[in-house]
DNA sequence: TTTCTCATGTAACGCGTTACATGATTAC
DNA sequence: GTAATCATGTAACGCGTTACATGAGAAA
């Protein structure tokens, strides 16, 4: 605990190294792996990987290994470094930050007192009925194995706890929507304006 | 229920618009209440704020007045116009997004298998006091009034469960971070490395 | 004397996204 | 015949961020 403690910010970079440190990837296959991951989050568009794959190689943090293939395109592989595998543990031991709730739905409920009961309870109801389903997306996601590295059981388990993180991320959103619902349905005094469809009941 | 839906995509115009909708803003206003809000997250940089609301105007949803001030600098008072209800109330019907959830924390537990067990409970423990931090800041913020609108009872508790549903995120990143450093440290059964320090004890 | 608040703006830059380009093979 | 997979890349663009510029009055 007295080196220096590495106060860098978080890039695409380090989230690549941490995928060869695992094991080696071509860059058409990190892009597949960010394509499906919802905690490695860049969107996995062939720009940025190809470039920072590019950055990494120039750095020294990685070695590039072309593969030719029959019938196949040729692909590079690329594996970490020494130096690589010291940058990354570096930045593990950076100070962490917090995560980012970025909320569209809270910024339009926030103008949403302008409609009647009916239309408030179908976007809620809408709302509630798309975390419903990426909370079982998430959790087929979760259940999948050979997804995860597990060189010790200490890192399969923090893998399961990554991936539970999501889940319970969204399954909080769902109790909280269910809440709100249910509260605005009772706080409507009035007679409703019109026959909401009753989308998504009781599950 | 019969008119066109719009499937329009969130922009920081939507948010400003808003803000609009509930009482006349200067530039300079909508930047301090983006800095200060959590869930309207944009930064609140004067580029996109003065930018944003030249389009706003030129597109006729906002009227400009400008207000002259003795021993101040001149404003600019913008209000929404009809058109600007109009869009605004179509986009509050737009087909709901579900929340980003954007972790780097859990970029780097990914890789924290390398830490020994000290440094692995010092760096969930920082984390950890990191979002305890950050919920009594956001339950300090929700506590204030006069920072949100309240036309009517319903509004009120709109906002109020807006504000909750920050808090209740924190409050489970919380629980599950608990949980964590529960189970790595039960996890390990060699002998400790070095003396971690045991920041952000019990509360 | 320096810094903060009020108030509006511009410049430069970086990150991330979509879309485009190529080209062979395999599946429907 | 058409589309998807494998595989690597480039081009163009937009959004958002930081930093800079101005300028007066008030507070430290």
């Amino acid at each position: 605990m007295h080196g220096a403690k590495g106060d860098e910010t978080m890039t695409i970079q380090h989230a690549i190294l941490g995928l060869l440190s695992w094991r080696p990837f071509s860059g058409y296959d990190l892009k597949k792996a960010f394509a499906e991951s919802t905690v490695f989050y860049w969107s996995g568009n062939s720009n940025q990987i190809y470039k920072a794959l590019v950055q990494l190689h120039q750095d020294g943090l990685v070695t590039q290994e072309i593969q030719h293939q029959e019938s196949l395109p040729t692909k590079k592989i690329y594996t970490i470094t020494e130096a690589g595998r010291a940058a990354l543990e570096q930045w593990v031991l950076a100070a962490p930050e917090l995560p980012e709730f970025r909320s569209t739905f809270l910024v339009q409920l926030a103008w949403a007192d302008t409609l009647d009961a009916g239309s408030l309870d179908a976007l809620l109801g809408t709302y509630e009925e798309e975390v419903r389903v990426q909370i079982l997306m998430q959790q087929e996601k979760a259940r999948r194995p050979a997804a995860a590295p597990a060189r010790t059981p200490r890192e399969a388990y923090l893998w399961t706890m990554i991936s539970q993180n999501v889940v319970s991320a969204y399954e909080n959103e769902l109790r909280w929507v269910r809440d709100v619902r249910a509260d605005v349905g009772a706080l409507t005094t009035g007679p409703s304006v019109s026959g909401a469809p009753d989308e998504g009941g009781a599950v």
